[in-house]
DNA sequence: TTATAAACCATAAAATACCATAAAATAATT
DNA sequence: AATTATTTTATGGTATTTTATGGTTTATAA
């Protein structure tokens, strides 16, 4: 899976349609499951995306975890239980279910954020000052990124 | 098995049928066991389901405490003597068992929720409740799951 | 028999596949 | 480099299939 990367902006339709960026279904190409999953941000108004092998990761992860772990069950019933596999239709699409559009405040358009190995889907104007907002923050704390 | 993702809402009908989510249902596609098997949570007052070829993984798994553990005695007690293969009906569906629908107070409305690679059946306002409680627990303690 | 469970049939709503096209991006040619 | 041709992408509309769910009939067991 190659890195999501870049921003566009796309259109819903009717009835909740909307492109997947070409670039992004590129990222997800040759994996068994043709689509994304999608799930409602803990922290942000805006939806996260994944590819479904990202997922099983996830999931391989948790069975790491005892299989009766509390802390795991906190954090498989948000995860497993809110997200939705969305497979593409022939020419790239999606249909975003309507509560993850309502918890991002889209409406007839979105926002593709790239995320390295994962995605996020936001609210025009919203994605714009989370923007602005990220950029304050990095001027003035310098992050520190260890690369080995 | 693909993981079983998203919830699902479906109702029981007068005979106590209800529709296994189809997605779920294309998770144990392909399974020597076409269905699912049911036990109650331990810790929830919700249903607990897996696929058999997992609850084939369980039994592998707890060979590996000792024969003689008297934990052991106690999860394989509930695990396997309460546990319920129950097979889906041509269009998909299942007859939940009445002790497993009062241990999780279902009436005429249940949830279908993922758990990745399990899933559990729940009483709608319980589940709501406790899906608003996993996600103050989160929010409070960061959980971090490691990926590699 | 009588009750219980399993198989069978039917249908509205929802989800998905299909078809068509304009705009944009890329490649080819002059 | 500029122009033309070709491909890809985004987007709209329609048709078909799947799904959930109700009811009825047939088999099974007490």
């Amino acid at each position: 899976m190659s890195l999501f990367l870049s921003s566009y902006e796309n259109r819903l339709d009717t009835k909740g349609r909307i492109s997947v960026p070409a670039s992004f279904r590129a990222s997800v190409a040759n994996e068994r499951f043709a689509g994304v999953v999608l799930y409602r941000s803990f922290t942000n108004n805006c939806i996260e995306g994944l590819s479904m092998s990202r997922m099983e990761q996830l999931a391989a992860a948790t069975d790491k975890m005892g299989v009766f772990d509390s802390e795991l069950d906190d954090l498989s019933a948000m995860l497993f239980a809110d997200a939705r596999p969305l497979s593409f239709d022939v020419t790239g699409r999606i249909v975003i279910p309507a509560d993850l559009l309502k918890h991002a405040g889209i409406k007839d358009t979105a926002v593709f954020v790239g995320r390295g190995n994962s995605f996020q889907i936001w609210n025009p104007e919203a994605f714009k000052k989370a923007q602005e907002k990220s950029l304050n923050n990095l001027r003035s704390v310098r992050p520190n990124l260890i690369l080995s």
